[in-house]
DNA sequence: GCTTATTTATGGTCCTACAATTGACTTGTC
DNA sequence: GACAAGTCAATTGTAGGACCATAAATAAGC
């Protein structure tokens, strides 16, 4: 029955057991993946500066645009920022606040998190943020907190969607005051979709925008006197009744609540 | 002194008042934020195909390794995948809940966020997670949580670095339970570097596994039992005993007590 | 000393060609 | 008719080369 001859052996795998799809990995993948195990492990500190597009050429034996492909995929990922001209190159860089915030709209977007979801997150961040700022609050916190109201008082009357923004702001501002990073660029991310969400229903009537308004002094009142335990009760308290008046304002409008679509103008 | 001739006029930004440096960007950069802006507004549901490279060349004017390079970007965000081959092409994809994880263990290890930001953030997320937990854990999620609690039991008394793997497990199961995603994700984030810092420290005793199998003991039961409320305090306290006695560890060694430095073996 | 031009190493872009992949199609075989 | 094997074609993957654009260091000019 075996031949030399190359003929198909319909029982081939039997020898081959357990070997299953057997992925072959793009060249610039590896890449990627091998310069980000080198930068997270040892040296290469911040800005230190990694070889350049033609070395990595010549010591991979990859080609340019291979290589470039993986820088690419490294700079989409934080890791380095690559300049053009004379002394420049790719050098390590830390992903951003920014850039991760990005990354998590982009999840929630395209997963259509629901609404309900994404109250359940802040639910559990905010009070902490709130917490947290009243405890470390400096007087510059405060004098942002105090503009920012300002401007919203005004809004409030006059211009609905500067109010929103503005909304928005003071939130950021309040997560800032906990002097946490990660926790503010979680509780950023989370609620500024939430308020994305309300700026499409348009459900901030004249009444919402006075209890915002009222729940905003109680908070701040909490976090400038310094007392935690009262910033943490005052900030659930309001995040839970905002997430009721929007769920009602939602299922009103007969949506399914959730947070996409969000077209900026070009 | 005017002439026709390209003198150079030293006094020119006198015309050009408000005008700062002017950033020139990349076409690959471009073409990334267009597509990523088309994506995520219109049409272009989940799977839907992108147009193949030759045709975004023809369409964009741009040349393939430009448009290439742009793909890279948009795959890197989880927003497209690519499959070579007839009938392949770029899709339409959701980021992962593991890229989305990897992308805050990127920002965590990158920015040496210090371990009591990690607490803070913590604190905020598993009670949460539990209370969640309690109220919707199907008996699938507890029968995984058994099975991993068999499992430690065994590894506590003879292999060390099983107990935190599976100690990761559980925390991640009970995150499941939680039946939100996003909120699986922050949480498993955070504490799966929370132990990838304690694993480096090696400080857990014989005394600190016991404590830990008993308190995850105390935490099953409020769950298995439904009670919200109950579970959201015993993980606080658990969470808080943990980081105390992780932080008297971290200070005893005399470490900084950031969380990077993860070396995995190729 | 200051401004201005030049140099030059680097990334940015384009082009062409070919290899590898893979699903559909066709053909063969029983 | 069904199943296996082979063929085909559209698409991504990769390589290599050429040239342009950028920018910092340097040199030249005043």
């Amino acid at each position: 029955m075996a031949t030399d001859l190359p003929v198909a052996n319909s029982n081939a795998e039997t020898m081959l057991e357990g070997l299953g799809r057997i992925k072959v990995p793009k060249s610039s993948d590896v890449l990627a993946e091998r310069l980000k195990q080198e930068i997270l492990s040892d040296g290469y500190t911040l800005g230190a500066s990694l070889p350049t597009e033609r070395e990595l050429v010549s010591t991979t034996g990859l080609s340019r645009g291979s290589v470039r492909e993986a820088l690419r995929i490294l700079e989409a990922q934080g890791l380095v920022h690559t300049r053009a001209g004379r002394y420049g190159g790719t050098t390590v860089s830390q992903p951003t606040t920014d850039q991760l915030a990005s990354h998590i709209n982009l999840y929630i977007k395209g997963r259509s998190v629901t609404l309900s979801a994404l109250v359940e997150v802040r639910l559990a961040l905010e009070p902490m943020v709130a917490a947290l700022a009243a405890e470390r609050r400096t007087e510059d916190d405060l004098s942002v907190l105090r503009a920012i109201t300002k401007r919203i008082d005004w809004a409030a009357e006059n211009d609905l969607s500067a109010f929103l923004e503005e909304n928005v702001n003071w939130h950021d501002a309040i997560a800032a005051a906990s002097h946490n990073d990660l926790l503010h660029t979680f509780a950023t991310s989370v609620s500024g979709l939430m308020f994305e969400a309300s700026q499409i229903k348009e459900f901030a009537s004249a009444e919402v925008r006075q209890r915002v308004r009222h729940a905003h002094a109680r908070i701040f009142a909490a976090i400038e006197a310094g007392d935690a335990e009262l910033a943490r009760r005052r900030v659930e308290r309001d995040v839970q009744a905002y997430a009721t008046i929007l769920a009602a304002a939602v299922a009103a409008a007969g949506g399914v609540a959730v947070a996409g679509e969000s077209r900026e103008p070009a």
